[in-house]
DNA sequence: CCCGCAATACTACCATGCAAGTTTGCCGCG
DNA sequence: CGCGGCAAACTTGCATGGTAGTATTGCGGG
């Protein structure tokens, strides 16, 4: 794979769990000479990451990663929920719905809470909400709900210290697969929605504790959906 | 503003409407030359075009624009229909909602579509729907909507002859107008759900037409969400 | 005539140098 | 002591050269 999308791999994740914390400037020379290659590819990597909303470039002055935005957190909320209820709703219907495949993925995320594999846990979550998006017949629906997720993902990544309870997350997924299977779109998308309301009031309480983060503070939510 | 997004905005346009045709090569040494400035910039507009699907980078091989994805266009269709009445109706509960705004971009639209301006039409068109996702407290969620109709506008803009009934798209604005006003979310869904229907109605039958541009010609369409 | 191989020409990729602009710190002056 | 201005050092943006890898094409052998 290209240098380019290595070093953008490498710095994205070490914005994403703040180890590069918002505000932090970063210089393509330093950068360069931190990774051992030249300006280009930290440059192209600048530029995706900028895409993103990950870093700001300013043009002759520098490139910073980017204050977490408030504003941005609860549209991020707001537009996966869209997303995600749209694609069960259609999920639930669809002759494209392979219920055994999704039990499948729910017995592995259920292995992993079990063992206290966090790792594990979220990558089989991230493939339940993929597997749910294929069934709708819009593969793609994950993709942009992932890019969204970025947001919500940047204040989850702020405290890793207390784990969320991995067993009821695995209840609340569960909840969704037995709708799906029931063909009953209104409760599956009840499921879904209750499941990331969930998932944002888990992370809400980071808000106030790492203020320093955040650049707009006075944003407030969009109206809700339901 | 910088050179290279000056030149990722003509090269976009140009593939927009298919004045570089879908599987034209793209040569950054040719394209430097043509446009009279470094490869540097040509190359960074041309990934930026790859991260929205509009050319595909191949290494060591070269860029080409992309042919149209029939599935990429299903997907995009009922991802905008998903996030646009999610917005509506958010908007037709939300205290930020403003009717006269709203009633104001109707009535140049109106104008606009009296005079066979088109361009003028669309600006308005976008303005409102752009006008809607504010009200609805997720101006983002137009953004991503918007990056989505992509898709959708390649395949409108193969045919720019037979333009649509101007008059019939306002009537649908004013039907979606007039559920927000009276705060009623369920009509006001409905509408922005025909509204957008109607508008995928009228691309479709360019998709036969135009198979040459297209690589995916037996994808089928995800189910309905509603 | 056809098939295989090698050389050539093309591509994107990376490294590096130069230019334009902004910020910052320092020095002199009031 | 404070303030204004100048200069130096930083930043990103652009230009260009060299490299590795791939597709194509032409040539030679069967």
């Amino acid at each position: 794979m290209s240098v380019a999308v290595q070093v953008f791999d490498l710095i994205r994740r070490d914005i994403l769990d703040a180890t590069l914390p918002p505000g932090l400037p970063l210089s393509e020379h330093a950068l360069s000479k931190s990774f051992g290659v030249s300006r280009t590819p930290i440059r192209e990597a600048l530029l995706r990451l900028a895409e993103e909303g990950l870093v700001q470039i300013v043009p002759q002055v520098g490139t910073f990663v980017t204050r977490i935005s408030l504003a941005k957190v609860y549209e991020a909320q707001f537009i996966r929920e869209a997303l995600e209820c749209a694609a069960v709703r259609a999920a639930a219907q669809s002759r494209r719905l392979d219920v055994s495949l999704l039990r499948e993925i729910l017995a592995d995320q259920k292995a992993a809470a079990a063992r206290g594999q966090a790792d594990a846990f979220y990558v089989a979550d991230e493939a339940l909400h993929a597997a749910i998006a294929d069934a709708s017949g819009c593969p793609r629906l994950w993709i942009v709900a992932l890019n969204e997720k970025l947001q919500l993902d940047r204040v989850r990544m702020l405290d890793m210290s207390q784990r969320p309870d991995l067993g009821e997350l695995v209840v609340q997924h569960s909840a969704i697969v037995d709708a799906l299977a029931a063909q009953d779109k209104g409760a599956a998308e009840a499921a879904m929605r209750a499941h990331l309301h969930d998932a944002f009031a888990r992370i809400a309480p980071l808000i106030e504790r790492f203020r320093a983060y955040f650049d707009d503070l006075d944003s407030a939510p969009p109206e809700s959906a339901e």
